[in-house]
DNA sequence: TATTAAAAACTACACCTGTAGGAGGTCTTG
DNA sequence: CAAGACCTCCTACAGGTGTAGTTTTTAATA
């Protein structure tokens, strides 16, 4: 359907850490990642919200700023997005690579075993 | 460092699977799941060599066109953009959210299974 | 050798995206 | 109420991307 490119997810992500914020708020949760200036953060917002991306609450000064998507529905998108592009469609090769390739910790490992434990039955 | 576009990756993906191609061929395969015309096919292909991502070797005729970057690396890539990107970072929650959501034969969780093992030492 | 089919090269163009600057409104506080 | 600090809106612009049309070669074949 739509596509977030990365400098919406990464609004998107901390509008949906804090349930929406205030400009001033994002700016400066943004800044130390981004750098961005206000007035970029302020028209990625504005273009988000023509896109169905965020919600806009005038109703207060300054606005309020929410997100408009469910965070699990997007990342589900871009879950099988990804896979398909990426690997193929391949899941386990997949998850097989970030399991080799990436840091997890023990008990993340130990919560994943028993995830497969379930999957067995 | 350079981001792939999904079109690239679509071009790519053939490309990795028959170490290099002609253009027909090439045409023919990204079709069925494209579309896409043959001049268009070309246009990414000359603008993929200019960026570094595939070869064009002009000594036959017709050209044949191969990747220019390695398929492991790619993915290393995209996987790192991936988790930071759509999970924070965190490895784990994302893993369990592939296992849970997309489809993945006995066979491979078994596998899966092995390796957590092997992690766990 | 004239024809034709495929390939290569060149050109085009609209839309999206990243990135702000500037002008004008609003709220707070001395 | 005047000043300063934010906030909102409008505008801009370059570069990238999707998508191909047109023209020119090249090779194969009748």
């Amino acid at each position: 359907m739509f596509k977030l490119s990365d400098r919406e997810w990464a609004v998107l992500n901390v509008l949906w850490e804090r349930q929406g914020a205030e400009l001033g708020e994002l700016v400066e949760a943004l800044r130390p990642a981004t750098g961005w200036s206000r007035n970029t953060v302020f028209t990625y917002l504005t273009r988000m919200e023509a896109k169905g991306l965020v919600t806009i609450d005038k109703s207060g000064y300054p606005s309020v700023y929410r997100p408009a998507l469910d965070r699990a529905r997007c990342q589900a998108m871009e879950r099988r997005d990804f896979l398909d592009r990426v690997y193929g469609g391949a899941a386990g090769e997949l998850v097989a690579s970030f399991l080799r390739e990436e840091p997890i910790s023990p008990d993340e490992v130990a919560q994943l075993r028993k995830l497969l434990d379930e999957m067995e039955v």
